[in-house]
DNA sequence: GCCAACGTTGGC
DNA sequence: GCCAACGTTGGC
């Protein structure tokens, strides 16, 4: 247990303070896919471009080393889960919010008062792909939060019983 | 390209 | 602090 405080809670997902977590984050294959992640140094990727506070503090409070991860690919023709991964750092300033040349500029952020942040995400597989409409035809995994009506956010917890029953859908360990 | 849903902004 | 207008997300 070398890792600094991880102290936050989540009650309402049911997470306890020792147990390892699961995220699903969505990352346009465009950008960075399953097979970019897997080919950069180490399999480990920075995090750019989170712009929505909730996801920004899932990061910064909640996510911790070590964590499990869904890769899923977002605004592509089969979205759905295409990898695993897990959380390789904690979390840093992301640089592309003070360059104006990135699609992630913000005017209102400074290097002393940065607004978003990023972590590592290291690529653990590439696995089949678990399409979108797979996962909305199990019932047992109905109340994921990505599955919600209107659900948009970048990164969302995920269960450990629908991380345990997606890995075994998929195929392998985690 | 459409559009539902949601988040952010800014006038008041 | 309200809330209408606007922008974004992301599946289809």
């Amino acid at each position: 247990m070398t890792q600094g405080a991880a102290t936050s809670t989540l009650p309402e997902w049911g997470m306890t303070d020792t147990a390892r977590r699961y995220w699903l984050m969505k990352s346009e294959p465009d950008e960075c896919s399953i097979d970019d992640a897997l080919a950069a140094p180490g399999a480990t990727v920075p995090w750019t471009g989170v712009r929505n506070y909730q996801a920004r503090n899932f990061m910064r409070d909640a996510m911790r080393v070590g964590d499990g991860v869904l890769f899923y690919h977002s605004s592509c023709p089969e979205p759905g889960i295409a990898g695993l991964a897990r959380i390789a750092s904690t979390t840093r300033a992301d640089p592309t919010q003070f360059d104006p040349a990135s699609p992630y500029h913000d005017p209102k952020a400074t290097p002393e008062k940065p607004r978003w942040l990023l972590l590592d995400v290291q690529a653990v597989r590439k696995t089949r792909p678990m399409p979108l409409a797979e996962l909305r035809r199990r019932p047992e995994l109905a109340d994921m939060q990505v599955l919600q009506k209107g659900s948009r956010l970048s990164i969302t917890p995920v269960d450990a019983a629908h991380w345990d029953r997606i890995v075994a859908l998929l195929g392998g360990g985690a």
